[in-house]
DNA sequence: TCCAGTTTGGTGACAATATCACTGAAGTGC
DNA sequence: GCACTTCAGTGATATTGTCACCAAACTGGA
């Protein structure tokens, strides 16, 4: 994909035109993480805005016990707000992003952003329209965390994970950390699901058999 | 308090400067809530933005099963950008906003708004402050709901109900409610807080007794 | 002042989840 | 093949949530 395309992909309740992308462009730079890399964090405080391009950025927060939960995920053409909440923050926080894949993206210094946010119309509508949807999936968390059951979350979770295909590559430690829970109780659900034959096993990896058995599990409640 | 004081109460990273302030007025308009009243929630989708000049409004989820939790308070001072969410959002989602006391707000419409937000920096910066803010804030409520313990979360939240006072005015079941769990939970909680004399309980209020020994319980972890 | 109805709080039994302390099995790199 | 690491399984126990009650404390008439 060119870089003069990239904006196309920003889909949602406000792709940007033409003359937006433009603008942007002019102000920005491109750079390429490696998977695995750390996007930002608490030691790391961003100075600048993130526009994902291509893969997919991981945001997390961690426990001082160690515990791990996944908030939400960037992907392409969406933008990273949490770093423009990590500039203002004076509180401290713990979340983090993790590129999970390798990841193309387009930084925006401040002074462009306030630019760009002053004189497009279009861009600003973008601009709220993500913060607004980091808010929404917050609550999401919030709600699953505080009242959903763990069976019900990792079913989704699974089916998520797996997209179109039915294998999943993740070790138990990995999917505890996506529902911010522990290991051996990821372990005995895993279980539980495997003898009554929805899913296959093996060291890392995770075979969906009965795609509408999960789904039972995860619409219910 | 008169209307044209109301903007000096905005304090923070972006306290609004005079000009702002007579433009906000000049296209605003004053509303009164009474205490108790919903100020916004899923079958209340507000199409303008809220400024909070005087009292408090409570933001809580709500669980299908019936149990609540309060994700922040807006006080005066404070936009509630979730509003702007609801306005942006396709998706669902069950939060709803309370008025805990009786409330004077400034309801910005949003055309309004977008023009303030094109033409004033100082007012651009007070939405975005806001908006990090809360996100910052979600980010605790997540914190606390996976990782933390209730006895810690209780005697955090006692301590932060209580003011300046030791006393408050509440029920177990809108402690739980607090929280984000059961009414038994709490009791049984309060209950071993007043064994070891750190409070003293009458129907629907509790009087901090140890201040200190709570601290140590808050603070613990 | 008494009584019925409502709200609030207390309790035991049990279920779900988290923690701890292990064990062994499966992969990895000499 | 052998040490070493990573990953998964398991029992015991602690914490939290759910359910089904009961009793005490308030409330508002009659």
């Amino acid at each position: 994909m060119g870089i003069g395309d990239w904006t196309e992909r920003f889909q949602g309740t406000a792709a940007l035109p033409r003359t937006v992308r433009d603008r942007l462009l002019d102000s920005a730079r491109t750079v390429r993480l490696q998977a695995g890399k750390t996007v930002f964090g608490p030691d790391n405080i961003p100075d600048n805005l993130l526009f994902l391009v291509d893969g997919t950025i991981r945001v997390s927060q961690s426990s001082e016990s160690g515990r791990d939960i996944v908030l939400y995920r960037v992907e392409a053409g969406e933008s990273c707000v949490l770093t423009t909440a990590c500039m203002l923050a004076e509180e401290a926080y713990n979340a983090e992003g993790t590129a999970e894949t390798d990841v193309v993206a387009v930084i925006l210094p401040r002074p462009a952003f306030d630019r760009l946010v002053a004189e497009e119309p279009a861009f600003r509508s973008f601009v709220f329209a993500a913060y607004s949807r980091r808010l929404i999936d917050l609550l999401r968390v919030v709600d699953d965390v505080a009242f959903g059951r763990i069976d019900v979350r990792l079913a989704e979770r699974l089916i998520a994970l797996a997209g179109n295909n039915t294998q999943i590559s993740a070790t138990h430690q990995q999917l505890a950390s996506e529902l911010g829970t522990a290991r051996e109780v990821i372990s005995r659900v895993l279980q539980d699901f495997s003898k009554r034959g929805l899913i296959q096993q093996t060291r890392g990896h995770i075979i969906l058999k009965e795609l509408e058995g999960l789904r039972a599990i995860a619409d219910s409640t």
